[in-house]
DNA sequence: CGATGGGATTGACCTGGATCAGATGGGCGT
DNA sequence: ACGCCCATCTGATCCAGGTCAATCCCATCG
Protein backbone atom coordinates (compact mmCIF):
# COMPACT_ATOMS: atom_id res chain seq x y z
CA UNK A 1 0.00 0.00 0.00
CA UNK A 2 3.17 2.15 -0.13
CA UNK A 3 2.16 4.59 -2.80
CA UNK A 4 5.82 6.16 -3.48
CA UNK A 5 6.32 2.61 -5.10
CA UNK A 6 4.20 3.97 -7.92
CA UNK A 7 5.74 5.28 -11.08
CA UNK A 8 4.33 6.31 -13.82
CA UNK A 9 5.94 5.78 -17.20
CA UNK A 10 9.76 4.70 -17.14
CA UNK A 11 11.40 6.64 -14.55
CA UNK A 12 14.72 4.58 -15.56
CA UNK A 13 14.80 6.66 -18.44
CA UNK A 14 15.14 10.27 -18.92
CA UNK A 15 12.98 9.95 -21.85
CA UNK A 16 9.62 12.11 -21.63
CA UNK A 17 6.87 10.95 -23.43
CA UNK A 18 2.94 11.62 -22.61
CA UNK A 19 2.09 8.67 -25.29
CA UNK A 20 3.46 6.08 -23.07
CA UNK A 21 2.85 7.79 -19.59
CA UNK A 22 0.11 5.97 -17.35
CA UNK A 23 -1.05 9.59 -16.40
CA UNK A 24 -2.26 10.13 -19.56
CA UNK A 25 -5.70 9.36 -18.98
CA UNK A 26 -6.11 11.68 -16.32
CA UNK A 27 -3.69 14.33 -17.33
CA UNK A 28 -3.74 17.34 -19.38
CA UNK A 29 -3.59 14.89 -22.50
CA UNK A 30 -7.09 13.34 -21.97
CA UNK A 31 -8.73 12.30 -25.23
CA UNK A 32 -5.95 13.23 -27.28
CA UNK A 33 -5.42 10.49 -30.53
CA UNK A 34 -2.09 9.13 -31.12
CA UNK A 35 -0.94 11.63 -33.72
CA UNK A 36 -2.09 14.37 -31.31
CA UNK A 37 -0.19 12.59 -28.55
CA UNK A 38 2.64 12.69 -31.10
CA UNK A 39 3.16 16.22 -31.29
CA UNK A 40 3.00 16.91 -27.62
CA UNK A 41 5.85 14.16 -27.31
CA UNK A 42 7.78 16.51 -29.53
CA UNK A 43 6.77 20.20 -29.55
CA UNK A 44 5.16 20.44 -25.93
CA UNK A 45 6.84 18.70 -23.22
CA UNK A 46 10.58 17.13 -23.17
CA UNK A 47 11.59 18.44 -20.12
CA UNK A 48 11.34 17.36 -16.39
CA UNK A 49 12.03 18.67 -13.21
CA UNK A 50 12.52 17.09 -9.81
CA UNK A 51 11.99 19.09 -6.67
CA UNK A 52 13.21 18.00 -3.46
CA UNK A 53 10.64 17.44 -0.24
CA UNK A 54 10.16 20.85 1.17
CA UNK A 55 11.38 22.58 -2.03
CA UNK A 56 9.26 25.51 -4.18
CA UNK A 57 8.36 24.35 -7.77
CA UNK A 58 8.01 28.44 -7.95
CA UNK A 59 6.80 30.92 -5.38
CA UNK A 60 4.24 33.77 -5.45
CA UNK A 61 6.14 36.76 -7.74
CA UNK A 62 8.09 34.27 -9.68
CA UNK A 63 8.06 35.04 -13.68
CA UNK A 64 5.47 32.56 -15.48
CA UNK A 65 6.87 30.46 -17.79
CA UNK A 66 5.58 26.82 -18.13
CA UNK A 67 2.58 25.03 -16.36
CA UNK A 68 3.72 22.25 -14.53
CA UNK A 69 2.08 18.68 -14.62
CA UNK A 70 3.32 16.78 -11.25
CA UNK A 71 4.07 12.92 -12.21
CA UNK A 72 5.30 11.85 -9.06
CA UNK A 73 5.38 13.04 -5.65
CA UNK A 74 2.85 15.58 -3.80
CA UNK A 75 2.40 19.28 -3.71
CA UNK A 76 0.66 21.70 -1.55
CA UNK A 77 -0.07 25.64 -3.69
CA UNK A 78 -0.05 28.48 -0.80
CA UNK A 79 -0.85 32.09 -0.93
CA UNK A 80 -0.02 34.90 1.44
CA UNK A 81 -1.30 38.03 2.01
CA UNK A 82 1.46 40.52 2.54
CA UNK A 83 1.11 40.59 6.65
CA UNK A 84 2.26 37.12 6.42
CA UNK A 85 -1.31 35.47 7.00
CA UNK A 86 -1.04 32.34 4.52
CA UNK A 87 -3.39 29.36 3.51
CA UNK A 88 -2.94 26.73 1.94
CA UNK A 89 -5.14 26.50 -1.68
CA UNK A 90 -5.01 23.00 -2.86
CA UNK A 91 -2.66 19.73 -2.43
CA UNK A 92 -1.88 18.22 -5.99
CA UNK A 93 -0.91 14.77 -7.08
CA UNK A 94 -0.33 13.05 -10.08
CA UNK A 95 -2.29 14.22 -13.48
CA UNK A 96 -2.98 17.30 -11.74
CA UNK A 97 -1.55 21.13 -13.09
CA UNK A 98 0.40 23.53 -11.35
CA UNK A 99 0.92 26.95 -12.52
CA UNK A 100 -2.70 28.18 -13.76
CA UNK A 101 -2.38 31.16 -11.20
CA UNK A 102 0.51 32.59 -13.26
CA UNK A 103 -1.50 33.18 -16.62
CA UNK A 104 -3.52 36.16 -16.09
CA UNK A 105 -0.48 38.76 -14.91
CA UNK A 106 2.77 36.38 -16.04
CA UNK A 107 3.66 36.04 -12.71
CA UNK A 108 2.71 32.72 -10.35
CA UNK A 109 0.58 34.48 -7.58
CA UNK A 110 1.18 31.33 -5.26
CA UNK A 111 3.77 29.57 -4.08
CA UNK A 112 3.95 25.70 -5.05
CA UNK A 113 5.75 23.48 -2.19
CA UNK A 114 6.51 19.82 -3.02
CA UNK A 115 5.79 17.81 0.16
CA UNK A 116 7.61 15.16 -1.16
CA UNK A 117 10.56 14.35 -3.35
CA UNK A 118 8.71 14.95 -6.97
CA UNK A 119 8.86 14.88 -10.81
CA UNK A 120 6.99 17.13 -12.66
CA UNK A 121 6.94 17.50 -16.37
CA UNK A 122 7.25 21.11 -17.56
CA UNK A 123 4.88 22.56 -20.20
CA UNK A 124 6.15 25.60 -21.47
CA UNK A 125 3.17 28.39 -21.70
CA UNK A 126 4.02 29.76 -25.49
CA UNK A 127 4.34 26.68 -26.61
CA UNK A 128 0.98 25.38 -24.66
CA UNK A 129 -0.55 27.91 -26.45
CA UNK A 130 0.83 27.92 -29.83
CA UNK A 131 0.35 23.95 -30.16
CA UNK A 132 -3.48 24.64 -28.69
CA UNK A 133 -4.05 26.71 -31.79
CA UNK A 134 -3.42 23.48 -34.12
CA UNK A 135 -4.40 20.79 -32.06
CA UNK A 136 -8.30 21.52 -31.27
CA UNK A 137 -8.78 18.97 -29.16
CA UNK A 138 -5.50 20.14 -26.72
CA UNK A 139 -7.37 23.29 -26.03
CA UNK A 140 -10.18 21.82 -25.06
CA UNK A 141 -8.98 19.67 -23.13
CA UNK A 142 -6.84 22.81 -21.63
CA UNK A 143 -10.12 24.60 -21.13
CA UNK A 144 -11.78 21.95 -19.23
CA UNK A 145 -8.95 21.71 -16.91
CA UNK A 146 -9.44 25.07 -15.75
CA UNK A 147 -12.99 25.13 -15.91
CA UNK A 148 -12.71 22.19 -13.05
CA UNK A 149 -9.53 23.98 -11.20
CA UNK A 150 -12.78 26.66 -10.98
CA UNK A 151 -15.19 24.39 -9.38
CA UNK A 152 -13.32 23.04 -7.14
CA UNK A 153 -12.07 25.91 -5.64
CA UNK A 154 -16.03 26.95 -5.20
CA UNK A 155 -16.59 24.17 -3.78
CA UNK A 156 -13.91 24.65 -1.13
CA UNK A 157 -15.40 27.95 -0.50
CA UNK A 158 -18.39 26.49 0.02
CA UNK A 159 -16.53 23.83 2.86
CA UNK A 160 -14.76 26.89 4.02
CA UNK A 161 -17.75 29.27 4.81
CA UNK A 162 -20.24 27.08 5.36
CA UNK A 163 -19.07 23.55 7.29
CA UNK A 164 -18.26 22.48 10.33
CA UNK A 165 -15.02 21.55 11.22
CA UNK A 166 -16.30 18.01 11.35
CA UNK A 167 -17.93 18.45 7.50
CA UNK A 168 -14.46 19.83 6.33
CA UNK A 169 -12.24 17.34 7.39
CA UNK A 170 -14.78 14.18 6.24
CA UNK A 171 -15.12 16.36 2.63
CA UNK A 172 -11.16 16.32 2.72
CA UNK A 173 -10.46 12.81 3.27
CA UNK A 174 -13.47 11.73 0.97
CA UNK A 175 -11.94 14.21 -1.97
CA UNK A 176 -8.72 12.84 -1.11
CA UNK A 177 -9.55 9.23 -1.42
CA UNK A 178 -11.61 9.65 -4.58
CA UNK A 179 -9.06 11.15 -6.19
CA UNK A 180 -6.15 8.34 -5.04
CA UNK A 181 -8.43 5.79 -6.35
CA UNK A 182 -8.74 7.25 -9.89
CA UNK A 183 -5.12 6.97 -10.02
CA UNK A 184 -5.15 3.17 -9.13
CA UNK A 185 -4.70 3.68 -5.43
CA UNK A 186 -6.64 2.02 -2.23
CA UNK A 187 -9.49 4.78 -1.05
CA UNK A 188 -9.47 3.38 2.14
CA UNK A 189 -5.46 2.89 3.07
CA UNK A 190 -3.95 6.40 3.00
CA UNK A 191 -0.47 7.86 3.81
CA UNK A 192 -1.09 11.64 4.42
CA UNK A 193 1.73 13.20 2.87
CA UNK A 194 0.73 16.98 4.64
CA UNK A 195 0.83 18.21 8.55
CA UNK A 196 -2.16 18.56 10.78
CA UNK A 197 -0.96 22.41 10.41
CA UNK A 198 -1.45 22.42 6.83
CA UNK A 199 -4.82 20.45 6.47
CA UNK A 200 -5.68 23.04 9.24
CA UNK A 201 -4.39 25.81 6.85
CA UNK A 202 -6.41 24.04 3.61
CA UNK A 203 -9.65 23.59 5.99
CA UNK A 204 -9.68 27.14 8.11
CA UNK A 205 -8.93 25.05 11.30
CA UNK A 206 -6.14 24.96 13.32
CA UNK A 207 -3.71 21.94 13.93
CA UNK A 208 -5.47 21.31 17.05
CA UNK A 209 -8.82 21.07 15.67
CA UNK A 210 -7.55 19.12 12.82
CA UNK A 211 -6.15 16.12 15.50
CA UNK A 212 -9.28 16.26 17.52
CA UNK A 213 -11.60 15.73 15.21
CA UNK A 214 -9.32 12.47 13.58
CA UNK A 215 -9.46 11.35 17.39
CA UNK A 216 -13.13 11.72 17.39
CA UNK A 217 -13.42 10.05 13.81
CA UNK A 218 -11.76 7.14 15.71
CA UNK A 219 -13.64 7.07 18.54
CA UNK A 220 -16.78 6.87 16.49
CA UNK A 221 -15.38 4.24 14.24
CA UNK A 222 -15.37 5.90 11.03
CA UNK A 223 -11.58 5.57 11.01
CA UNK A 224 -8.53 4.39 11.92
CA UNK A 225 -5.61 6.96 12.54
CA UNK A 226 -1.93 6.63 13.25
CA UNK A 227 -0.23 10.15 12.81
CA UNK A 228 -0.11 10.34 9.20
CA UNK A 229 -1.47 6.65 8.04
CA UNK A 230 -5.14 6.26 7.80
CA UNK A 231 -7.39 3.66 7.63
CA UNK A 232 -10.72 5.13 6.50
CA UNK A 233 -13.73 2.21 7.36
CA UNK A 234 -16.69 3.54 7.24
CA UNK A 235 -16.73 6.27 3.97
CA UNK A 236 -20.74 6.34 4.05
CA UNK A 237 -20.60 7.39 7.50
CA UNK A 238 -17.92 10.44 6.45
CA UNK A 239 -20.32 11.16 3.60
CA UNK A 240 -23.38 11.56 5.85
CA UNK A 241 -21.51 14.06 7.81
CA UNK A 242 -20.33 15.58 4.49
CA UNK A 243 -24.16 16.13 3.36
CA UNK A 244 -25.05 17.91 7.12
CA UNK A 245 -26.45 14.51 9.20
CA UNK A 246 -24.67 15.97 11.65
CA UNK A 247 -26.74 19.25 12.56
CA UNK A 248 -30.00 18.43 11.01
CA UNK A 249 -32.98 18.96 12.97
CA UNK B 1 -24.13 58.82 -8.31
CA UNK B 2 -26.65 56.55 -9.53
CA UNK B 3 -24.86 53.78 -11.07
CA UNK B 4 -27.94 52.80 -13.29
CA UNK B 5 -27.99 55.05 -15.36
CA UNK B 6 -24.75 53.51 -17.01
CA UNK B 7 -25.42 52.21 -20.34
CA UNK B 8 -22.28 51.07 -22.52
CA UNK B 9 -22.60 51.47 -25.93
CA UNK B 10 -25.73 51.70 -27.56
CA UNK B 11 -28.52 50.76 -25.59
CA UNK B 12 -31.54 51.80 -27.42
CA UNK B 13 -30.44 50.18 -30.47
CA UNK B 14 -30.61 46.10 -30.51
CA UNK B 15 -27.09 45.77 -32.39
CA UNK B 16 -24.28 44.12 -30.65
CA UNK B 17 -20.99 45.17 -31.22
CA UNK B 18 -17.94 44.88 -29.35
CA UNK B 19 -15.91 47.52 -31.06
CA UNK B 20 -17.70 50.01 -29.98
CA UNK B 21 -18.80 48.50 -26.59
CA UNK B 22 -17.67 51.03 -23.78
CA UNK B 23 -16.49 48.15 -21.92
CA UNK B 24 -14.22 46.71 -24.43
CA UNK B 25 -11.00 47.60 -22.58
CA UNK B 26 -12.22 45.15 -19.48
CA UNK B 27 -14.17 42.40 -20.80
CA UNK B 28 -12.71 39.66 -23.03
CA UNK B 29 -11.94 41.71 -25.91
CA UNK B 30 -9.09 43.93 -23.69
CA UNK B 31 -6.07 44.30 -26.59
CA UNK B 32 -7.63 42.91 -29.86
CA UNK B 33 -6.89 44.75 -32.93
CA UNK B 34 -9.74 46.70 -34.95
CA UNK B 35 -9.28 43.25 -37.58
CA UNK B 36 -9.82 40.96 -34.73
CA UNK B 37 -12.54 42.89 -33.11
CA UNK B 38 -14.69 42.53 -36.17
CA UNK B 39 -14.49 38.77 -36.37
CA UNK B 40 -15.68 38.90 -32.91
CA UNK B 41 -18.61 41.16 -33.73
CA UNK B 42 -19.18 39.36 -36.70
CA UNK B 43 -18.66 35.63 -35.50
CA UNK B 44 -19.02 35.58 -31.93
CA UNK B 45 -21.20 37.82 -29.88
CA UNK B 46 -24.30 38.26 -31.73
CA UNK B 47 -26.99 37.83 -29.29
CA UNK B 48 -27.57 39.20 -25.91
CA UNK B 49 -30.13 38.42 -23.78
CA UNK B 50 -31.91 40.40 -20.77
CA UNK B 51 -32.23 39.06 -16.89
CA UNK B 52 -34.81 40.30 -14.88
CA UNK B 53 -34.31 41.24 -11.33
CA UNK B 54 -34.28 37.96 -9.58
CA UNK B 55 -34.16 35.67 -12.50
CA UNK B 56 -31.45 32.98 -13.18
CA UNK B 57 -29.02 33.72 -16.51
CA UNK B 58 -28.42 29.84 -16.03
CA UNK B 59 -28.91 27.12 -13.06
CA UNK B 60 -27.00 24.53 -11.47
CA UNK B 61 -27.18 21.04 -14.00
CA UNK B 62 -27.84 23.37 -16.94
CA UNK B 63 -26.28 22.06 -19.91
CA UNK B 64 -23.94 24.69 -20.75
CA UNK B 65 -23.48 26.47 -24.07
CA UNK B 66 -22.06 29.59 -23.72
CA UNK B 67 -20.45 32.40 -21.76
CA UNK B 68 -22.31 35.33 -20.94
CA UNK B 69 -20.18 38.92 -20.47
CA UNK B 70 -22.49 40.97 -18.22
CA UNK B 71 -23.21 44.13 -20.15
CA UNK B 72 -25.68 45.76 -17.31
CA UNK B 73 -26.80 45.03 -14.49
CA UNK B 74 -25.05 42.93 -11.74
CA UNK B 75 -25.37 39.36 -10.73
CA UNK B 76 -24.35 36.41 -7.79
CA UNK B 77 -23.23 32.84 -8.48
CA UNK B 78 -24.26 30.43 -6.13
CA UNK B 79 -23.31 26.80 -5.04
CA UNK B 80 -25.45 24.35 -3.20
CA UNK B 81 -24.76 21.04 -2.04
CA UNK B 82 -27.43 18.53 -2.28
CA UNK B 83 -28.39 19.11 1.31
CA UNK B 84 -29.50 22.47 0.97
CA UNK B 85 -26.19 25.01 2.34
CA UNK B 86 -25.69 26.99 -0.04
CA UNK B 87 -22.92 29.64 -0.66
CA UNK B 88 -22.74 32.58 -3.07
CA UNK B 89 -19.17 32.27 -4.24
CA UNK B 90 -19.01 35.64 -6.57
CA UNK B 91 -20.56 39.03 -7.82
CA UNK B 92 -20.30 39.85 -11.32
CA UNK B 93 -20.50 43.18 -12.42
CA UNK B 94 -20.33 44.50 -16.42
CA UNK B 95 -17.22 43.14 -18.18
CA UNK B 96 -17.03 40.22 -16.42
CA UNK B 97 -17.65 36.56 -17.69
CA UNK B 98 -20.50 34.36 -16.17
CA UNK B 99 -20.27 30.59 -17.61
CA UNK B 100 -16.66 29.36 -17.27
CA UNK B 101 -17.77 26.68 -14.06
CA UNK B 102 -19.67 24.49 -16.93
CA UNK B 103 -16.89 24.47 -19.55
CA UNK B 104 -15.42 21.29 -17.27
CA UNK B 105 -18.63 19.36 -17.20
CA UNK B 106 -20.66 20.29 -20.23
CA UNK B 107 -23.11 21.61 -17.31
CA UNK B 108 -23.31 24.89 -15.19
CA UNK B 109 -21.99 23.66 -11.67
CA UNK B 110 -23.79 27.02 -9.83
CA UNK B 111 -26.43 28.88 -10.52
CA UNK B 112 -26.22 32.93 -11.63
CA UNK B 113 -28.64 35.30 -10.53
CA UNK B 114 -29.57 38.71 -11.91
CA UNK B 115 -29.32 41.18 -8.42
CA UNK B 116 -31.12 43.77 -10.67
CA UNK B 117 -32.54 43.80 -13.74
CA UNK B 118 -29.35 42.75 -16.56
CA UNK B 119 -28.12 42.24 -19.95
CA UNK B 120 -25.78 39.90 -21.08
CA UNK B 121 -23.75 39.56 -24.10
CA UNK B 122 -24.02 35.66 -25.33
CA UNK B 123 -21.01 34.17 -26.10
CA UNK B 124 -21.40 30.45 -27.65
CA UNK B 125 -18.27 28.46 -26.29
CA UNK B 126 -18.29 26.51 -29.17
CA UNK B 127 -17.93 29.19 -31.38
CA UNK B 128 -15.24 31.00 -29.03
CA UNK B 129 -13.02 28.13 -28.98
CA UNK B 130 -13.66 27.64 -32.97
CA UNK B 131 -12.63 31.77 -33.06
CA UNK B 132 -9.81 31.10 -30.44
CA UNK B 133 -8.34 28.78 -33.27
CA UNK B 134 -8.00 31.40 -35.78
CA UNK B 135 -7.30 35.02 -33.25
CA UNK B 136 -4.07 33.93 -31.13
CA UNK B 137 -4.47 37.18 -28.74
CA UNK B 138 -8.39 35.67 -28.00
CA UNK B 139 -7.34 32.81 -27.10
CA UNK B 140 -4.38 34.49 -25.03
CA UNK B 141 -7.37 36.55 -23.86
CA UNK B 142 -9.43 33.44 -22.51
CA UNK B 143 -7.27 32.21 -21.15
CA UNK B 144 -5.92 35.39 -18.76
CA UNK B 145 -9.46 36.11 -17.93
CA UNK B 146 -9.71 32.44 -16.56
CA UNK B 147 -6.85 31.89 -14.82
CA UNK B 148 -7.83 35.62 -12.91
CA UNK B 149 -10.77 33.59 -12.00
CA UNK B 150 -8.85 31.01 -10.16
CA UNK B 151 -6.56 33.67 -8.94
CA UNK B 152 -9.23 35.47 -6.91
CA UNK B 153 -11.12 32.42 -5.62
CA UNK B 154 -8.04 32.00 -4.06
CA UNK B 155 -8.14 35.42 -2.40
CA UNK B 156 -11.64 34.25 -1.37
CA UNK B 157 -10.25 31.35 0.28
CA UNK B 158 -8.04 33.20 2.30
CA UNK B 159 -9.95 35.49 3.70
CA UNK B 160 -12.97 32.56 4.47
CA UNK B 161 -9.97 30.43 5.82
CA UNK B 162 -8.06 33.00 7.99
CA UNK B 163 -9.68 36.32 8.53
CA UNK B 164 -11.62 37.87 11.03
CA UNK B 165 -14.92 39.63 10.15
CA UNK B 166 -14.10 42.69 10.15
CA UNK B 167 -11.17 42.27 7.94
CA UNK B 168 -13.01 40.26 5.72
CA UNK B 169 -16.44 42.91 5.45
CA UNK B 170 -13.67 45.47 4.73
CA UNK B 171 -11.83 42.99 1.68
CA UNK B 172 -15.48 42.93 0.01
CA UNK B 173 -16.01 46.62 0.44
CA UNK B 174 -12.46 47.68 -1.40
CA UNK B 175 -12.78 45.24 -3.68
CA UNK B 176 -16.06 46.37 -4.59
CA UNK B 177 -14.92 49.96 -5.00
CA UNK B 178 -11.68 48.98 -7.09
CA UNK B 179 -14.51 47.02 -9.63
CA UNK B 180 -16.36 49.93 -9.88
CA UNK B 181 -13.76 52.73 -9.90
CA UNK B 182 -12.34 50.61 -12.54
CA UNK B 183 -15.53 50.91 -14.05
CA UNK B 184 -15.77 54.59 -14.26
CA UNK B 185 -17.89 54.84 -10.90
CA UNK B 186 -16.95 56.33 -7.94
CA UNK B 187 -14.75 54.57 -5.54
CA UNK B 188 -16.78 55.86 -2.44
CA UNK B 189 -20.40 55.88 -2.58
CA UNK B 190 -21.89 52.61 -3.58
CA UNK B 191 -24.90 51.54 -3.70
CA UNK B 192 -24.98 47.84 -2.89
CA UNK B 193 -26.93 45.35 -4.78
CA UNK B 194 -27.12 42.46 -2.18
CA UNK B 195 -28.77 41.87 1.04
CA UNK B 196 -26.65 41.82 4.23
CA UNK B 197 -27.59 38.00 4.09
CA UNK B 198 -25.71 37.74 0.25
CA UNK B 199 -23.06 39.89 1.38
CA UNK B 200 -23.00 36.98 4.89
CA UNK B 201 -23.34 34.09 2.20
CA UNK B 202 -20.34 35.36 0.36
CA UNK B 203 -18.05 36.05 2.92
CA UNK B 204 -19.35 33.01 5.62
CA UNK B 205 -20.80 35.13 8.25
CA UNK B 206 -24.70 35.44 9.29
CA UNK B 207 -26.32 39.01 7.97
CA UNK B 208 -26.31 39.88 11.50
CA UNK B 209 -22.79 39.91 11.89
CA UNK B 210 -22.65 42.31 8.22
CA UNK B 211 -24.82 44.71 10.09
CA UNK B 212 -23.15 45.01 13.57
CA UNK B 213 -19.87 45.31 11.94
CA UNK B 214 -21.00 48.05 9.09
CA UNK B 215 -22.35 49.73 12.19
CA UNK B 216 -18.66 49.05 13.64
CA UNK B 217 -17.35 50.61 10.67
CA UNK B 218 -19.64 53.85 10.91
CA UNK B 219 -19.06 54.21 14.64
CA UNK B 220 -15.23 54.44 13.76
CA UNK B 221 -15.58 56.65 11.01
CA UNK B 222 -14.66 54.38 8.44
CA UNK B 223 -17.92 54.31 6.67
CA UNK B 224 -21.32 55.98 6.43
CA UNK B 225 -23.89 53.36 6.17
CA UNK B 226 -28.00 53.48 5.16
CA UNK B 227 -29.43 50.53 4.70
CA UNK B 228 -27.40 50.17 1.17
CA UNK B 229 -26.33 53.03 0.53
CA UNK B 230 -22.86 53.42 1.51
CA UNK B 231 -20.51 56.29 1.58
CA UNK B 232 -16.82 55.20 2.34
CA UNK B 233 -14.87 58.03 4.17
CA UNK B 234 -11.82 56.32 5.11
CA UNK B 235 -10.28 53.49 2.03
CA UNK B 236 -7.03 53.46 4.23
CA UNK B 237 -8.79 52.34 7.14
CA UNK B 238 -10.65 50.08 5.87
CA UNK B 239 -6.90 48.46 4.03
CA UNK B 240 -5.17 48.61 6.94
CA UNK B 241 -7.97 46.38 8.37
CA UNK B 242 -7.56 43.81 5.54
CA UNK B 243 -3.83 44.11 6.13
CA UNK B 244 -4.19 42.57 9.53
CA UNK B 245 -4.45 45.66 12.04
CA UNK B 246 -6.92 44.93 14.40
CA UNK B 247 -4.89 41.65 15.84
CA UNK B 248 -1.44 42.20 15.16
CA UNK B 249 0.46 42.34 18.36
C1' DC C 1 -52.33 57.98 3.64
C1' DG C 2 -52.24 53.93 6.24
C1' DA C 3 -51.33 49.02 5.91
C1' DT C 4 -48.08 45.41 4.87
C1' DG C 5 -43.89 42.84 4.52
C1' DG C 6 -39.22 42.02 3.82
C1' DG C 7 -34.76 43.83 4.84
C1' DA C 8 -31.91 45.77 8.50
C1' DT C 9 -30.60 46.68 13.16
C1' DT C 10 -29.72 45.69 17.90
C1' DG C 11 -29.62 43.08 22.21
C1' DA C 12 -28.92 38.82 25.11
C1' DC C 13 -27.13 34.59 25.30
C1' DC C 14 -24.64 30.37 23.79
C1' DT C 15 -21.21 27.46 21.54
C1' DG C 16 -17.77 25.70 18.18
C1' DG C 17 -13.48 26.09 17.68
C1' DA C 18 -9.33 29.12 18.83
C1' DT C 19 -5.75 29.71 22.11
C1' DC C 20 -2.55 28.35 25.52
C1' DA C 21 -0.07 24.83 27.78
C1' DG C 22 1.84 20.51 28.63
C1' DA C 23 2.81 15.60 27.62
C1' DT C 24 3.99 12.01 24.33
C1' DG C 25 6.19 9.76 20.62
C1' DG C 26 8.30 8.88 16.02
C1' DG C 27 11.83 9.89 12.57
C1' DC C 28 16.30 11.20 11.49
C1' DG C 29 21.05 12.37 11.80
C1' DT C 30 25.26 11.20 14.09
C1' DA D 1 21.79 3.10 20.01
C1' DC D 2 21.19 7.64 21.46
C1' DG D 3 19.46 12.22 21.60
C1' DC D 4 17.13 15.85 19.57
C1' DC D 5 13.46 18.00 17.29
C1' DC D 6 9.25 18.43 15.53
C1' DA D 7 4.68 16.59 14.85
C1' DT D 8 0.87 15.08 17.31
C1' DC D 9 -2.33 14.59 20.93
C1' DT D 10 -5.07 16.17 24.83
C1' DG D 11 -6.81 19.13 28.47
C1' DA D 12 -8.45 23.77 30.23
C1' DT D 13 -10.04 28.09 29.21
C1' DC D 14 -11.66 31.91 26.35
C1' DC D 15 -13.94 34.52 22.81
C1' DA D 16 -15.62 35.71 17.99
C1' DG D 17 -19.32 35.10 15.94
C1' DG D 18 -23.61 32.22 15.66
C1' DT D 19 -28.40 31.87 17.29
C1' DC D 20 -32.66 33.53 18.88
C1' DA D 21 -35.69 37.22 19.47
C1' DA D 22 -37.57 41.78 19.29
C1' DT D 23 -37.94 46.01 16.93
C1' DC D 24 -37.34 49.28 13.37
C1' DC D 25 -37.54 51.17 8.92
C1' DC D 26 -38.48 51.87 4.26
C1' DA D 27 -40.55 50.77 -0.18
C1' DT D 28 -44.57 49.32 -2.21
C1' DC D 29 -49.41 48.99 -2.91
C1' DG D 30 -54.33 49.36 -2.15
Amino acid sequence: MDQSVFRPASSSTCEVVCSSCNLREICLPVGLTRAELAHIDRRLVTTRRKVARGEMLYRAGDRFEALYAVWTGFFKTCVSSRDGRDQVTGFQMGGELLGLDGIGSRRHEVDAVALENAQVCVIPFEELEALSLEVATLQQQFHRMMSREIVRNQGVMLLLGSMYAEERLAAFLLNLTHRLKARGFSASAVLLRMTREEIGSFLGLTLETVSRTFSKFQAEGLLFVRNRQIRITDPVGLQHLVDGAAHEK
